[in-house]
DNA sequence: GACCAGGCACATC
DNA sequence: GATGTGCATGGT
């Protein structure tokens, strides 16, 4: 019976071989990631691109100028061609609520590091993480994604796919909540970054594409490394 | 038209 | 403490 680091290293590597690498996060810099961070939740990315598009074209990807645009938000509501940034992310979904967690966010992240990504960079992640998740509108997983995805910390992130994926091989419990899940992965693994950052890729990847929740898996890469009770109905 | 997508906060029981 | 609900767009 191989161990449990065995085993997430054995999925790790039947994946990375079917996808191969990842490139995450999708980019193209650091404040980009927090920003989509925020606008993923519970929103597809291909959604999120086109707000954060939007931010671009408005040239607002700068943590002190959207900060600015989020305390002006909101424009009038109805037709109005408003460049406010409810408009702008739109697109992501949930643009009222984001909004605010956006702001909320920024406000944080101007207070206690001045906007700047190095010197956030610098503050340990036993400090960081509860720091962010003091923040109103950020939870565990968008805290996490940007600790991993945006600063580079030894940090693994959990999402709907990790657990639907985990569960269903047997490795995770129903009943697990997000640091219990979290901790299959810290405690088994190296500590590595870059590690962490190519395996919730590689999950999100497997999700997307053939775990959802309906639809019969056809073709998994892991379809042999299922244990024999599961039905398959990934 | 229904379902789903890289959550989170808040109200209610 | 657990469960339910609102938030909202766009692709399949």
């Amino acid at each position: 019976m191989p161990s449990l680091t065995n085993k997430l290293q054995q999925i790790y590597e039947t994946l990375y071989r079917a996808f191969g690498p990842q490139h995450w996060w999708p980019g193209d810099s650091p404040f980009e990631v927090m920003v989509g961070a925020i606008l993923t939740q519970n929103t597809n990315w291909a959604n999120v691109e086109k707000a954060i598009a939007n931010l671009k074209g408005a040239d607002l990807l700068d943590p002190a100028r959207l900060y600015q645009a989020c305390e002006n938000s909101p424009p009038p509501k109805g037709e109005g061609q408003g460049e406010g940034v409810l408009s702008l992310i739109r697109p992501a979904g949930y643009f009222n609520i984001k909004a605010k967690r956006l702001r909320n966010f920024l406000k944080f992240f101007i207070d206690e590091f001045g906007g700047d990504v190095t010197l956030m960079k610098k503050a340990p992640l036993e400090t960081l993480r509860p720091m962010l998740l003091g923040v109103n509108g950020i939870g565990p997983e968008t805290a996490d994604s940007i600790l991993l995805y945006a600063l580079d910390k030894p940090i693994f992130v959990c999402d709907a796919y990790t657990y639907r994926i985990f569960t269903r091989h047997g490795i995770a419990g129903e009943d697990a909540d997000y640091h219990q899940l979290q901790s299959i992965f810290m405690d088994n693994l190296p500590n590595d970054p870059k590690l962490f950052n190519e395996y919730h890729a590689l999950i999100v990847r497997l999700g997307k594409d053939l775990c959802r929740p309906k639809p019969r898996c056809e073709g998994c890469p892991l379809e042999s490394q299922l244990p024999q009770s599961n039905n398959y109905q990934l």
